[in-house]
DNA sequence: TCTGGGGTCCTATAGCGG
DNA sequence: TCTGCCGCTATAGGACCC
């Protein structure tokens, strides 16, 4: 494959790297690239990586880009626009493999690495230079490396701070490398729009456009004091700062996590309770279970509601326990729900997101009164273990078991169950196929495999 | 044209205790 | 006792990123 090291830009040309000491390492197209891995006969045509029915484009390869789809874009709209491109559904599990070769690939260069995402990463080389040469000459490096192993493409940008680092590699696509020189920086950011900044989107493009700032020269010529007047302390301190190429967040190889959370937008709306309050239970086990695999705890339960007409609102409520428990997590959510007095209004989507998480280990949980030594915490880890021995979703609440009807399947990938109580006390139970043993007596599975 | 799902961060507001 | 101020926390919404 072509590789076009330092084109486009002059400042690229003269290549001083001297200085330059952050990577932003970031895969071509990642999840059409790692399709076509599979499916050679498809390169050169378009392709898209996408669900049915109200998906978005995840993903589009460059030949899909020409006839102007790109991520985010809904699949009705892609498919309208190039009715030839091939369309594959996601293989989440695969790009997941592949984006831990690729992290390894950046982790043998040094241990500074900070994942963006599956496909991008920032890579601090100051400590590598001297042992593998200039950042140019490492992140050829990566790029050969990446392009044999794993046979994926990537463009990576090389600069003195992470932001510029990222707009350059962002230039470099596909499939190229961009140095910004530090004595370059300031002249390379002042010639891009406002919207190349981190942090404007939309919104924040229209407000800069409402006082006359187009480009990314503009902001910088701008007092920062009006900037922090038009778009909040935060962002007009940020924008002003980061104009001038002053960015001086280090590369931090690992960061909390701060919330963990699920959400499913329905296939069409729905207004029944019954079905909300099944999705709500479904939801909440994800989330607990999620956090139980990453031993953390959490104390505030948010639901987010999206009604037909897109509107959106969040509820919350922190308790006074961490938890980690489907149980209490579903208690909430549905508290939150059923308070609102929706009255059969049609939404969209609904979610959970457990907040304010804490290290498991650390000692937050304390047991409340009712709770028995050997109770629910048991019973979910129970299950997780059998999740992880038979496949998820081997054992599942009661009201989530039963098979549904076609008609009945309002979600995109996971059918809403045919009955059963959405509220009441949270039974477990496995599908028909794994036998009676396989139920939450006593003697069952969350005993038999708690020892 | 009809808008996913996973997150983070910021801002505004309100209540509370000192 | 009342009021204002301050800091803290909880809550809700919004913008943004990939």
């Amino acid at each position: 494959m072509s590789r076009h090291p330092y084109h486009r830009s002059g400042a690229a040309l003269s290549g001083d790297d001297s200085g330059c000491r952050i990577l932003h390492a970031d895969m071509d197209a990642f999840y059409a690239s790692v399709e076509l891995i599979d499916r050679p006969a498809l390169r050169g045509r378009p392709v898209i990586v996408g669900g049915g029915g109200r998906a978005v484009v995840l993903s589009a390869s460059y030949e899909a880009r020409r006839s102007g789809i790109h991520a985010a874009m809904p699949m009705s709209r892609a498919r309208r626009l190039c009715p030839e491109a091939v369309v594959i559904e996601p293989d989440h599990d695969r790009y997941a493999e592949v984006s831990h070769g690729v992290m390894e690939v950046f982790r043998s260069v040094t241990p500074l690495v900070e994942p963006l995402s599956l496909d991008e990463a920032f890579i601090d080389v100051s400590g590598a230079v001297r042992r593998m040469g200039s950042p140019s000459r490492i992140a050829a490096l990566i790029r050969d490396r990446i392009a044999d192993e794993q046979r994926i493409t990537c463009s990576v940008g090389i600069a003195t701070t992470k932001f510029v680092a990222k707009l350059a590699s962002a230039q470099a696509k596909p499939d190229g490398i961009l140095v910004i020189p530090r004595d370059e920086t300031v002249t390379f950011l002042h010639g891009l729009p406002a919207g190349a900044l981190w942090g404007v989107g939309e919104k924040t493009e229209q407000a800069l456009g409402r006082l006359g700032l187009l480009t990314v020269a503009d902001i910088a010529h701008t007092p920062a004091a009006t900037l922090r007047r038009a778009l909040g302390d935060s962002v007009g301190r940020q924008l002003h700062d980061l104009s001038w190429g002053r960015d001086p967040r280090p590369v931090v190889p690992w960061q909390p996590e701060k919330s963990i959370g699920n959400e499913e937008t329905f296939g069409t709306d729905v207004d029944d309770p019954e079905v909300i309050g099944r999705e709500l239970l479904r939801l909440s086990e994800r989330v607990a279970a999620r956090a139980r695999a990453a031993g953390l705890i959490g104390r505030t339960v948010v639901i987010k509601i999206r009604f037909a007409d897109f509107t959106t609102i969040t509820r919350s409520r922190t308790l006074s326990e961490y938890t980690d428990l489907a149980r209490v997590v579903h208690a909430t959510a549905l508290g939150l729900y059923t308070r609102q007095g929706f009255d059969r209004a049609r939404l969209r989507l609904v979610g959970v997101r457990l907040e304010g998480l804490v290290e498991a280990s650390a000692g937050h949980h304390q047991l409340t009164l009712d709770e028995r030594p050997l109770g629910w915490r048991e019973a979910e880890r129970a299950i997780d273990r059998a999740s992880a021995r038979f496949g998820a979703g081997a054992v599942r609440p009661a009201s989530l078991v039963a098979q549904p009807t076609s008609e009945e399947d309002t979600t995109q990938q996971h059918p809403a169950p045919r009955s059963g109580p959405a509220r009441g006390p949270l039974r477990y139970q496995a599908p028909p196929s794994y036998g009676r043993e396989w139920g939450d007596h006593p003697g069952g599975i969350a005993d038999r495999l708690s020892r």
